[in-house]
DNA sequence: ATATAATGTAAGAAATACATTACATCATAT
DNA sequence: ATATGATGTAATGTATTTCTTACATTATAT
């Protein structure tokens, strides 16, 4: 890498690989955590009740990945709310992921 | 194979195959296609709102999968549906997928 | 202070959602 | 009757979810 300009190409596009990587990986924000610790279940507990690894539950709390419906749908029963929309909120940013 | 019970003891191996290949495939049933066809537009036009192929959209008319939680989303309001469950209708026996 | 339960992190394998391409069928209009 | 638009099927590839295993950290109780 001899010439500045190109390096400085190169670098901008590590700047936007990185502000994409964030904005596919961000957000999905859930109430996993809060309305699980309402009820007084662990991790361990919920993943049970929906059948799915301790570390899924981590990742969906986290908001970690996108989970698929019917996921989300048990969770949202396990957590004893009516909507998915209850627990996950789905905003406008996630949409162009 | 000479032993027929054995025989037998395979061939009921392959039902239960057959059976659970249904079970994890089959439903999700949607009303995508019914609010589409009241809103008068192509699948084609509905996969470039939600951003997907054509073929996504036909999957997932056909209950052939179980989708992201926000392409869910998306396609709910795209139908101008108010929730995700007013669209996809999720019923126990999936809940063992 | 230390054992134990709960939560978090990481890395690789497995499963499956979704894309892509190409072709087939069906309906409708001309 | 045939061109055209809408829908369906199939096969293969890519991306992301979910699993598995193992270990690290933090909170809680004794």
């Amino acid at each position: 890498m001899k010439n500045p300009w190109l390096w400085y190409l190169g670098f901008l596009g590590i700047q936007l690989d990185l502000r994409l990587e964030l904005k596919k990986r961000e957000t999905i924000k859930t109430k996993i955590k809060e309305y699980r610790k309402e009820l007084k279940i662990t991790q361990e507990e919920l993943a049970e009740a929906v059948d799915v690894t301790r570390q899924t539950i981590i990742a969906l709390e986290q908001g970690k990945y996108n989970p698929s419906l019917i996921l989300a749908y048990k969770v949202t029963k396990a957590l004893k709310r009516e909507h998915i929309e209850d627990v996950f909120e789905i905003e406008n940013e996630d949409l162009n992921s």
